[in-house]
DNA sequence: CTGTATCCTTAGGGATACTG
DNA sequence: CAGTATCCCTAAGGATACAG
């Protein structure tokens, strides 16, 4: 997606503003997903190909690595960029905006307690975990 | 967009998950605009078929009220409903996850600032402002 | 298993004409 | 001014086949 504005909002939608990018992002962070079938088993089902054009403009983009696994070097691991660790605070907003607007989704309750009481700490743990 | 899944993040992103909708909730919040000439002479110039539907697509979703203006019959005018103005906190997070990993835009940096200062007291000052 | 490529259909979107 | 409607093209996306 090109360069629409000088426009923070905008900014953020040229690199994830599709229906797609955000929860492969989603599947990173929360669920500990990192190879492509992990990511192709979400809830969502996306096309494989899909999934690989994503893939590629968000590594293109700095959200996210790939990589060799060192275990096994048939195996490629995805991994969140420091500023694909940063869409956390997103995603958290996101959580909290449909507990109160959706309240019928499975919303985990103790995250959205905790992102009330205690937001930055929150933020922080997630954060030094997923960049551990 | 159908709904695809119980997650709350792709429900919200099944109301506002495209290159547009955020972009009128920002002009709605940040810019005052109200009118549908408003939104159309907007940074990002969106085409007038694409505004209709997405002001169509939001109003039905619950996010902003379509009045007729009070003080004058023939106009019409496009406000946030309280489902509307619970996004900020997400806008607020795009803008600060912008002035850190694109700084070249154009970042208003006190905006930033406090809201990295007393987030909440923003959070709390716009959102009554937007209600009254 | 990890993707790429292809085929095809639908949705998004730009330009512009048109109506109340 | 405030939209709706139409035309037409491109991008998104689903299904599936195929390659390393």
């Amino acid at each position: 997606m090109p360069t629409r504005s000088q426009c923070p909002i905008s900014n953020v939608l040229d690199h994830v503003g599709d229906k797609w990018s955000l929860l492969i992002i989603r599947d990173l962070m929360f669920f500990g997903k990192h190879t492509y079938s992990d990511l192709q088993n979400s809830e969502e089902k996306m096309a494989t190909n899909i999934l690989s054009s994503r893939l590629e403009k968000l590594e293109n983009d700095g959200l996210i690595n790939k990589q060799i696994d060192p275990t096994d070097k048939r195996k490629k691991v995805y991994s969140l960029t420091p500023a694909g660790v940063d869409i956390l605070p997103i995603l958290i907003e996101m959580i909290i905006w449909s507990s109160k607007h959706a309240p019928d989704l499975n919303i985990p309750t103790e995250l959205v307690a905790r992102a009330h009481n205690d937001r930055s700490g929150l933020i922080q743990d997630l954060t030094s975990r997923l960049l551990a």
